[in-house]
DNA sequence: AGTGATTGTATCGTATTGTGATACATAGCG
DNA sequence: CGCTATGTATCACAATACGATACAATCACT
């Protein structure tokens, strides 16, 4: 197994998170490495033009190779094609903006968004990855996964301020919220995403009972007010339902 | 400089541009590698999760890591989001659909895009890169370039079919669009990008007279109709020139 | 301006790591 | 059923990445 591969991915992975262009030193100290193996590392990723030093300094950051790649790769990608004309189809008809994201255990990630006409409450990007715990999209899969997934959770969400700490919820109350959601099978969130934002969020399966990720409803609290939750919820149910019957999948449990 | 990181960039590279999934010597046939260090790349990359096999199969293909690296990186990209509005107000107020490319050198990429009221006469992505030649997104920038520039410029896009060829015209016509472009300020293609589909577009600059790329509008042949070219055109050219001014860019040559 | 610490980059002997020919079992296909 | 092509495993060899060290340039203080 390539040590030296796995060295690049680690740089790459650093500069894609970071907010500022970073220096040799600076990128060895942070990710534990030896200061000759990322000046190696930096320079090839820079021949290859996935890196460049921000102009004035000597500091490097990643260019948007990277990005032209994945774009590349999700164009292609089979769900997102699949569903995306729902998602424009339900940000058209409710006026709100809609999500659809997808499981990446302990997390789910924003894979495709269409925004409605009641303003852009400027929130997530997809490509965004958030815990399960922390907002709708999440907990509306969370509530249907097995047991033995929910004990492992990480409860320490400390650095990611600004988001509503689900499992760090008493127990009691987080079995309700679970139970609440499976019920309804929808799931909501104020403020969960962003200080005044509320989302409803509904899950949705492929192949035989596997949970995929969840449709998502997002605005502000003045459009998207708690009076209009049951009335948007079963929207975003019925939407999820499309996507899954697109996917081909089978819900679990049966309704 | 290590040999190794740029094995794993071509397989990356190779795998997220392939239309299908590929067997480790179908990828070692068609990137000329060694099998077996084909097989090492991929299965760190597969650990590493940004390599996966299709299920059913044995055949490897990229996850949606990279593309949740890349999309973090354009999230931060601080020219796009200057021009974001830019383009949004452009969408809104003419109803076509409104790209931002940037130069990156024989090609364009686009790297923005914002959709208009008239339907989505489905063109290209952000992300997707073109040579310079072939679209209005190049051309607006080609006719500024320096002479030296244009000499080595390969005239060969055989593989880019669905493109007219703007290089393979004869010498004579196409020093004398340029010349037309210049005077105008924006350049125009009647189904460059796509049968059916005109564009316009208008150059950007940054820096002192650095070409940037250029703002797009786009639409099909009934909506963007040759009569109504000169008035979308003036435009383009004026939403470019907001551009140049957000950048703090100076035009070449000044007006 | 001067000093001291920090940084980016270059060097080099060592041994770890990737190399690639070979082998084998499995899957795909006629 | 037999053939070919494929994914995966093995292994001795040598190339390559390693990392301590060195040096010059830059930066931050006083």
């Amino acid at each position: 197994m390539s040590t030296t591969i796995l060295k690049g991915l680690r740089v790459i992975e650093f500069l894609a998170h970071a907010k500022e262009p970073k220096g040799i030193s600076e990128l060895a100290r942070e990710i534990e490495m030896n200061k000759s193996a990322v000046q190696r590392v930096v320079s090839t990723l820079s021949n290859a033009g996935y890196v460049e030093q921000a102009p004035g300094t000597s500091k490097y950051r990643l260019t948007l190779s990277i990005w032209e790649l994945g774009s590349h790769v999700v164009d292609r990608h089979q769900a997102r094609r699949l569903l995306h004309p729902i998602l424009r189809f339900g940000a058209q008809s409710t006026g709100f903006t809609v999500f659809l994201s997808y499981l990446s255990f302990p997390f789910v990630v924003y894979l495709d968004k269409v925004e409605g006409a009641h303003g852009r409450s400027h929130t997530a990007e997809p490509g965004s990855r958030i815990p399960i715990t922390l907002t709708a999209a999440g907990k509306a899969v969370l509530a249907f996964l097995p047991d033995e997934k929910l004990q492992g959770l990480d409860q320490d969400h400390s650095d990611w301020t600004g988001y509503v700490n689900f499992a760090a919820t008493p127990l009691e109350a987080l079995r309700e919220e679970i139970e609440t959601i499976r019920e309804r099978r929808y799931a909501v969130s104020e403020g969960g995403m962003k200080q005044g934002v509320n989302s409803i969020a509904a899950p949705i399966w492929w192949r035989e009972h596997q949970p995929y990720g969840s449709i998502v409803v997002t605005a502000d609290q003045v459009n998207l007010s708690p009076e209009r939750f049951s009335e948007i919820g079963a929207r975003v149910v019925g939407m999820a339902e499309e996507a899954t019957l697109a996917l081909g999948g089978v819900p679990f449990p049966p309704l």
